[in-house]
DNA sequence: TTGTAAGCGTTATCAT
DNA sequence: ATGATAACGCTTACAA
């Protein structure tokens, strides 16, 4: 059972991982100076920079992340803690994992993910176990624990969607009010008195986000104000589906309007095969990222992560410098643009 | 500018942060005590573990990531290295990024986001500040420095994808070919002679992400096996695209065979626009996710990522653990799965 | 401009 | 079964 022996002598042996101590030794300096060279936090000369420097890439000296949060109290990493449920299109979520990360490294942190499974648990341990100096917590719902927390935590939080009761906490997100009133509008501006809405499935509704009913205010807004009559399917399954696709899938004696937040695939291909096509048969309007409508050639409203985002990271990084008093912003929110393309005629 | 003066006195003003050391205060055990309840790597009283448990729930104690990644060696957190480039579907990603996190979770792991931006530095960071124990990398190319580095790397890599010197590197993913095979196969067996294959835009080829190539012959020796042509189509940009779609979707006297590997909704739309119909006019497969290919009702193959990312952790855990030996292991391959849908007529 | 040394909050090796 | 105590590798006053 003797493992290891016979090299146990030999200092060659196993490459040890060089630390601050060696490169200090190797430029033949203190070890503070080591550190002070690194974080540039006091004037250093520049020879002896250069003599640190040159150590520290002879030995390819690496600081340890967990050292340096133990002393200097920062961790140099912020956490993203994911939707409880898949309620954006993954594309919608990736967009802002990558912008955000993005952010960050610009400024050398790092990015935690935490999974929605773990609930609002997962934003207290987080932070509670210093893993990072800040959370951004996406898509909250109308009442989100996770914003009662945001509170609580001892960690600057900014929060994607517009909670209920956001006092205190730092809210952004994209206007999904304006989104429902622009794509109503078009739709009146192209003379329609009534639309169907393919909405969205019960269960994300009865989840509580808060966009789905921010959306619907917005939509059912502009159609007194136009006086346009809505008419809303929110099919739960794939029988519930194909149910809708009938009913707002027909053919008409004359065109009609359809404003989709999902499923576009199926109601187009659904109006193909009656032999509808969008732009001269049926007007439609979608809540869709540009991706999608650009794929489908859809007339649409993006939900422009990637602007969200980095309001997101701006904030964030306020409250870390301290430039930004955590909670007194008001919520802020992302003007929707809509995109005219083939799906629809021109006004 | 007397700022936090009157408070300064006031022993309740800041709730700090408990240690391990208030928590054995509290129980009145030593602080080591503490450390071995959570860890429990050694045998302890009921009532003494009883003591301790309930003082931490009492201050609502966490341990410190960093003190503990600095004593103990391990970080428990793995790091997931995205791809360079979006080469494969958000959903995919997303898919991926999901399931490791929950495996890691299973185990009390978290995660780390590192960007493809970063490039192979951000491999190299990550483990050299110690900022994780084992690291998943995304979507490999053919040649890929990110490879070479992991076998440099003193800690456990797993590699999603087939690069071309996998020698000593642990790597894993679907297996393409097959999937290019099964799709050219079932085209074959509905009796075409001749397929028209919309495949990846020349960038991602020039990229090469070594899933393309692996594809490519799958489906080629495929069509060579059954006497089958391959027309390919590789549409660098929406002009591209429009010339693509003209020659692909132009009616024929008689059903022609379709692959697709992406632009489901523009081809789709455009069959529609001719006149055609899938699984009556025209025969159409694809390299789609379930989500995708049920949404288009396409005949397809996914690319399971769940599965891929299942064996992932396994093995990157069997590393972690010490219960494999780090390179030994041969590429493993998922296999494809074809499941029939409305896009083609039965055999 | 640089060096010295006291923590930071754990883990793990000794003892007992 | 439990308690001291020495690392772990860094940051940051405090000295010089």
């Amino acid at each position: 059972m003797r493992i290891d022996d016979e090299s146990s002598g030999d200092v060659t042996d196993v490459a040890k991982v060089p630390t601050s101590a060696d490169v200090a030794r190797e430029a033949g300096v203190s070890q503070s100076t080591v550190s002070y060279v690194m974080s540039g936090k006091r004037p250093i000369s520049s020879t002896t920079r250069r003599r640190v420097e040159e150590a520290i890439a002879r030995l390819t000296y690496e600081p340890h992340a967990g050292a340096r949060a133990l002393a200097g109290h920062r961790t140099s990493t912020i956490a993203i803690v994911m939707p409880l449920r898949p309620t954006s299109s993954a594309q919608r979520l990736m967009t802002f994992v990558e912008e955000i990360t993005l952010a960050a490294r610009e400024r050398d942190y790092d990015v935690l993910l935490v999974t929605a499974d773990e609930g609002p648990a997962g934003l207290r341990r987080v932070v509670g176990r210093s893993l990072c100096d800040a959370v951004v917590v996406m898509e909250v719902g109308t009442t989100d624990e996770r914003v009662t927390i945001a509170r609580e935590v001892r960690a600057p939080v900014v929060v994607v969607g517009i909670p209920e009761d956001g006092d205190g906490v730092d809210c952004l997100d994209f206007d999904f009010a304006g989104a429902g009133r622009l794509l109503v509008e078009e739709l009146a501006d192209l003379g329609h008195r009534a639309v169907d809405v393919v909405g969205w499935d019960p269960d994300v509704v009865a989840d509580g986000y808060n966009y789905v009913p921010r959306f619907t205010r917005g939509a059912t807004s502009a159609a007194e104000d136009r006086g346009v009559e809505l008419r809303w399917h929110l099919p739960a399954d794939a029988p519930g589906l194909r149910t809708t696709l009938e009913q707002v899938c027909a053919p008409r004696p004359e065109p009609h309007g359809l404003l989709l937040v999902r499923a576009f695939p199926e109601v187009l291909r659904s109006l193909s095969e009656h032999g509808l096509r969008p732009g001269r048969d049926v007007d439609v309007v979608a809540l869709a990222s540009d991706t999608e409508a650009q794929a489908h050639d859809l007339t649409a409203t993006a939900t422009r992560p990637r602007e969200v985002s980095r309001r997101v990271t701006a904030r964030l990084f306020a409250l870390i410098d301290g430039d930004a008093v955590p909670g007194r912003a008001a919520a802020e929110t992302v003007p929707a643009e809509l995109v005219r393309r083939g799906s629809t005629r021109r006004p």
